[in-house]
Order: structure tokens, then sequence, then C-alpha cells
DNA sequence: ATAGATACACACTTTAGGGTAAGTACTTGT
DNA sequence: ACAAGTACTTACCCTAAAGTGTGTATCTAT
């Protein structure tokens, strides 16, 4: 899945980076355009596949396993599937996937405040940020 | 400054969801590799220009200005240079930047967390963390 | 027998971010 | 006269992330 090629500039830096400053390690794990927004409605509890399909209707199938697979391999959410026909599979926060909801709402309250002092989009309120 | 291509879907989502989700939001702001560097040197306190290239050495020219100056369009960094020759150009963070402190602390502290319990790159002592 | 539902997998293309390398302006020091 | 310092700028290339489209397995319902 998006195979990586060796000993570029890039992912030198990246390494480089992950090991030394704490933020670009997270950035590794819920960065991109779409982990945080699959984390956001997980917050809200496990979801199914096709659950999260609905919810996120932007998104492609295509991104929507790739970020489950990754999330999954960096220990923040886990599959649950049930052996039966047709398919039904869950996915769940893990601890570490629940340790998210302080930064996660950090990143949300300081989004807020931010959008109403620069007159942006109009701000969406905080109480629609899963409890 | 890399130019963006008007109505590709990427773009579309972007707007979509930044409008739709707090956190992607943020991403905007202070995503990409460097960013959270910058910001993280910053919260220090006010740093000119080449001394945030020394404090990050892997970082290029080109990748410093340019995210030095879409932070400052962002309201995140203020720029002040003073009319000398040669040049004397200081960043500081803003209220806004300041704003994210809580969000970057967030984060550290999961990362360090998360280091140690996945037993991955030995954790980075959060006491080297800007206070 | 055929359509539908679910959770994917895979090949292929596009785009934006990041990297490389070189140049600019303006003054001070030698 | 020329090198050095500072804060950029510009042009070009490469890669990884994201998007497009199609295919698969398995069972149930009609």
């Amino acid at each position: 899945m998006t195979a990586i090629k060796e000993s570029s500039t890039i992912q030198e830096n990246k390494l480089y980076n992950r090991s030394e400053c704490p933020v670009i390690y997270v950035m590794d794990k819920i960065g991109g355009y779409w982990k945080p927004v699959i984390l956001f409605h997980l917050l809200k509890g496990g979801k199914r596949y096709n659950e999260l399909r609905k919810l996120i209707p932007t998104i492609t199938e295509k991104m929507l396993i790739q970020n489950l697979k990754q999330l999954e391999a960096d220990g923040i959410v886990r599959r649950e599937a049930k052996a039966v026909v047709p398919p039904y599979v869950t996915y769940y926060l893990t601890t570490a996937g629940e340790g998210l909801r302080p930064v996660l709402y950090a990143m949300a309250s300081w989004a807020l405040e931010d959008q109403q002092n620069t007159k942006g989009a109009p701000a969406k309120q905080l109480k629609d940020f899963p409890a």
C-alpha cells in the first residue's frame, strides 16, 4: 500500500524529525487529510466500515481502508470482524486512540476560536464535537 | 509560491472538510512537515531567520521562508524587519500562534506516552519541550 | 440465475508538497 | 575590487499522497 522509496531526502528528514519532534511524531500518525476526520467520528464510538463511508461522503473507499489500515498498524484503532456474510466489520479506538481525545479537543477549540477571530467560515458549535 | 490548481477534487475536499472539521482546519494551518517544527522553536521566543535555520539544520531555505510566509498569512506568526543592512528580521508568534501552545503540548505528551508504550525510539524528555 | 449487500484489493493517473541549485540586493570590512 | 553576511526569490525536478475506476468473495433474497 503506497510503496515508499528508500533513502530519499524527504524520508531521511521524516525519520530525523520524528525522533526529534513529538509533533511530527503525531503528524505521522494522525496527519493527512482523512485520518483526523475518521478519528473524529470514532470518538463517538465504534463504527462499521459502511457507517464511516456514509459519515464521510467525500472520502473514497481506497482512502478509507488505507487510512483505517494505517491507523490499525499504528495501534490507534482496533478492527473487529464477525465471521458472517455479508461481512460485518467494526472499527474502534484503542486505548492509545482514546488518548488522542485531548489532542483533538485542543485542536478543535483552537480552530473554533480562530475561525471566529478571522471571521472565516461560520463556526461550527463546540457541542457538535463528540463528547 | 507552490501554485495550486483550481477545481481539483482534492481542493474541493479540502474546502469542504476545512469548514466541517475543526481538526482539518488546524492541519491546514500547522500541517506539513516543517510548520510544527518552526512553531516548536518559536514557542521559546522570537527568532531571527538565520537563527531558525541553525536550529533546524535539515530544512532548506525555500521551505523555511515558504512556511514562514504561510504562517504569517494565516496570522500565526508576525514578521518584524528592521530597516538595516544586512537585514534583521525576527519572527514572533502572534496571539493566535500562542494559542497553539496547548495544542502542541497535547500532541507532545501523547507522543511521548505513545513512544514509550510502543517501545519505539527512545523517548525525548518532556522537559525539553519549551515552557 | 441473478441482483444486492459488504468489505475490501489493485492498477493507473494526477496533484501538491518538498528538494536542488542557483541568483538577487544592499551595505560593510579588507 | 571583492568577498561576506542576511534575507530572501525563482526555476526546475521528484516523490508520496490522494483520486479514479474496476474487480473479488460470499451469502441471501427474489
